[in-house]
DNA sequence: AGTATTCTGTACTGATCGGTACGAAATAGA
DNA sequence: TCTATTTCGTACCGATCAGTACAGAATACT
C-alpha cells in the first residue's frame, strides 16, 4: 500500500459511515455532495480520491451498511427451526428499522424509491433478492430436517418475510414505534407454520393468545 | 369562472394525471419540472398558473392519485365482515401496485423516501395515518357487531394490515409478481381473526389448505 | 536539502434545478 | 376595431448539482 506521499488525514471506514448516515437518511439522489462533505468531515476531492464517484461512494456505503446493520439476518439465518429464523429476522429487522441514534427505517428501502440511476436500484433489488434467496434456502433446509413441513413452499415463506420486513422499513420512516413493530411481527408469525417434530414447542414465543394450527 | 380571456389550451384534470405518473415514477425530489413538462405537455408558466409551484402541484396530483388509485380502499372498508374487509383490502392493493401500464409501486410510498421538504413527507404520513384510521373504526364496528373478537385490538389489526400494504408497494417496485403479492396476501390473512357468528363461512376465501383458529 | 509522491483546500466547470419576467397570442365585451 | 383579460412560449434568473483543475502541504526516499 501507499506508504510514500501526504498521509490520509481521516479515517476512510469512520467517513464512510457518515456517509451511510445521510444516504439512510436522504436517500442517494437526496444526498447532495455537500452534505456528504459535510458529514464525512472531508472535502469533495478527497472523496472523489478515495471512494470514486458518487454512485461507487454509494455501492461502498450499502456495503458497509449491511455489514454493520444488518447482522440480524446472519443470525436469524443460523437458529436451528425455521419458525425461530422467521422469529428472529422478524424481530430483528423491527428493532434494526427503529434503532435510537440511527435514521428510522433501511437504507435499502429509503435508496430505492427515487430511481434515476437505475444502477443503484439494481444493486438494492439484487441485494433484498440475495436475502429472500437466503432464506428461502434456510427453508428448504429446514424442510430437509424435518421442523418445517414438506407441503410449504420455502420461496413463498421467504417473500412473506422480506415482505414483512419491507413494510416495517416504511412504517418505521414513518415514525411507527418499536413496539408497534413488534405487535405486528407477532401477527405475521402467527401465520408462519409451526414447527414440526418436536413435543415441546421450542420457540421463544412471547404472545400469549393466538395459535395457528397447521392441517 | 373566468370566460373572458385567452381559453386554457389544455384539460387541466389531463395533465394532472400525467403529473401523477411522473410523481409516482420518480417521486417528489426526483420529478423534476422539465420532466413534468413533458409529461403534462404544457410549459412551465402554465404550470405554476394554473396548479401552483411543485410542492402544490404534488399535492394536487396526490390528491387525484388517491381519487383515482385508491378506490380499493372504501370498497374494502364496506364489506360486511372484518375479514372480508382485510382480504378485500390486501388483494386491492397488490392488484393496485401492480396494474399493468402504470407504474409499480405506490406514489404514497415512492414519494415519501427523500424528505428534503417535510411538509410533503408531511401529508403523505397523514395519509397513511387517516387510511390506517379508518380501518381501526371499521374494526372497532365490526366488533360492536359482533363479527370480531372483542379482545383483539382493532389498531394493532389496521396497523398490520398497512405494514403488509406498505410492504407490498415496495415489492412491487422491485419488480414483484400480483400472483406473488396474493400468495403473500393469503398467508397475511391466514393470521387475520376468524370471522365470528356466522355457522356458513361466507368469507370469499380462495385458498384452500391452512385454517386459523381462534380462541 | 532535494525530489517524487500523495493528499488537502480553494475555486472553478458546465449542467440542471425550481421559479419567473415579459411580450405575443387568443378570447370577450364594447 | 379597440380594450381588458387571460394564457402561452421563450428566454432568462440565482442557486445548486456532480465533478475537477490546480496549487500548496505533508510525507518518504535519496
Amino acid at each position: 500500500m501507499p506508504v510514500i506521499g501526504r498521509p490520509r488525514g481521516f479515517d476512510a471506514d469512520l467517513a464512510l459511515d457518515a456517509a451511510v448516515d445521510v444516504f439512510w437518511r436522504r436517500g442517494y439522489g437526496g444526498a447532495s455532495l455537500s452534505e456528504l462533505t459535510a458529514a464525512m468531515g472531508i472535502n469533495r476531492p478527497s472523496i472523489y480520491a478515495t471512494y470514486g464517484d458518487k454512485a461507487q461512494l454509494f455501492q461502498s456505503a450499502l456495503r458497509r451498511y449491511v455489514e454493520q446493520n444488518m447482522g440480524y439476518v446472519t443470525d436469524a439465518l443460523h437458529r436451528p427451526t425455521a419458525r425461530e429464523v422467521a422469529a428472529a429476522f422478524l424481530t430483528g429487522n423491527a428493532r434494526a428499522v427503529t434503532m435510537p441514534g440511527r435514521p428510522a427505517g433501511c437504507l435499502s428501502v429509503q435508496a430505492a424509491v427515487a430511481p434515476e440511476h437505475s444502477a443503484q436500484l439494481e444493486s438494492l433489488t439484487q441485494n433484498r433478492a440475495t436475502i429472500q434467496a437466503l432464506f428461502a434456502d434456510r427453508f428448504r433446509r429446514a424442510i430437509d430436517e424435518g421442523d418445517l413441513a414438506g407441503d410449504e413452499d420455502p420461496d413463498e415463506l421467504a417473500a412473506f418475510l422480506i415482505t414483512v420486513t419491507s413494510g416495517f422499513a416504511v412504517r418505521a420512516a414513518d415514525g411507527t414505534s418499536h413496539e408497534a413493530l413488534l405487535a405486528v411481527a407477532q401477527r405475521a408469525l402467527a401465520s408462519f407454520p409451526a414447527t414440526l417434530g418436536s413435543a415441546s414447542r421450542s420457540n421463544s414465543r412471547t404472545t400469549e393468545s393466538k395459535e395457528h394450527t397447521h392441517a
